[in-house]
DNA sequence: CTGAAAACTGTACCGGCGGTACAGGAGGGA
DNA sequence: TCCCTCCTGTACCGCCGGTACAGTTTTCAG
């Protein structure tokens, strides 16, 4: 029970790491139960094929990243009871949170599936698409708080704002992996804050807070 | 002469269409040769292996995709003199382009070589981070012409936003590409139109164009 | 028209990889 | 003790990337 559990837990951590750097075609099999240690009946005891892999392993990964998410911007919530300024700490606390990767993000699987998708079956294109939902529902959720409060200056629908939040997380993966910039998705992140900021700062006159 | 460039181009249309579903290592070459109607031994006359094929194929995507923005931003550039109200107007007609693509967007083979970056060789990863730059540059320098005119409400700096860029076309196609809505990317790039109207808007008291 | 180069085809082979099949063994809990 | 979980070992299959090389057709310049 617990033996067989912390050997799936170490293949798919390496297989996480490969799969992010090489995408799921480029990661054999071989070369995961050499890093593990383990035979490839062994592997195949835990994982019946490449598919259900690349299913355990997003899955795993997407309950960590909401995970990370709700901490980082209960966090936030906790410090400021302004729905604006509690999202705007959100954006700085994970833009910080990304920063200190000490080799930048080693990249989404949402990402990889999405550019993968044809090999996998319609179970794992549809976890993919619910992932991206939720984010949307998430960060949708604070953009409606907001707007609760504060009329933003141009006519932005919710659905399309928290997209772009998905959008610029993504964005700036596969612009700090190309670029070899660790610290471009952090600054992407800011750029945003700043438009966010500007999105539903008060019309001239009123005075506002930093 | 004229034949084998045929050829060669035909090898690499339907490479294109076939990694940016399954990427470079769901690709096999005999899928290749049988959609192309060549034998192997014609595969490997054109390109000696799959790195080569890779390098080929990033290669023409970058010339295309530069000639697109070069086509879309110059016929914004013609339609007016103030390089904000073109620079809105090149988003609004990529977005318009992109909105128009029946299927979507098929996927951005730079993204897709830097999730995979680890089984090819130096060469195609710089290419790739040239293209990047490149596109750093082309809308660098459209941000530093509307700041010769506009000052921004946010301290912002040029190539941070020229990233954005970007960032939006790159998460916007991930967005697209996941959750199965083609329309996203087309939206995304207006809500990032919107944001850079924002930010160069006068401020309040002044009147400003629509 | 000719001849040489370009653009292939055909065949045979190699090793790596995904996957299957199945027998057997170690270790631990009921 | 017995069974269940968690593996190991061995043997094998077919696909794929790649090599090697000989031979054939197509093209086009002189």
């Amino acid at each position: 029970m617990k033996k067989g559990a912390e050997t799936r837990t170490r293949i798919l951590d390496v297989a996480e790491a490969a799969v992010l750097q090489k995408g799921f075609g480029g990661t054999s099999i071989e070369e995961l139960i050499a890093e593990t240690g383990i035979t490839k009946s062994g592997f195949f005891y835990h994982f019946r094929d490449k598919n259900e892999l690349a299913k355990a392993l997003l899955n795993r990964y997407i309950e960590n990243d909401e995970r990370i998410y709700d901490e980082i911007f209960s966090r936030a919530r906790e410090l400021t009871d302004d729905p604006l300024q509690s999202f705007l700490l959100g954006l700085k606390l994970l833009s910080e949170l990304l920063a200190d990767l000490p080799n930048g993000h080693p990249g989404c699987l949402v990402a990889t599936v999405c550019y993968y998708e044809r090999i996998f079956d319609r179970e794992i294109q549809e976890t993919n698409r619910n992932a991206v939902l939720a984010w949307r529902r998430r960060f949708g959720q604070m953009f409606a708080e907001i707007m609760a409060v504060y009329t933003p200056r141009e006519p932005l629908e919710v659905d399309q704002l928290a997209d772009m939040v998905s959008t610029v997380l993504e964005g700036g993966i596969v612009l700090s992996k190309a670029l070899k910039e660790p610290n471009s998705l952090a600054e992407q992140i800011l750029v945003l804050r700043s438009f966010v900021k500007l999105l539903f700062q008060p019309q001239a006159g009123a005075t506002y807070r930093q």
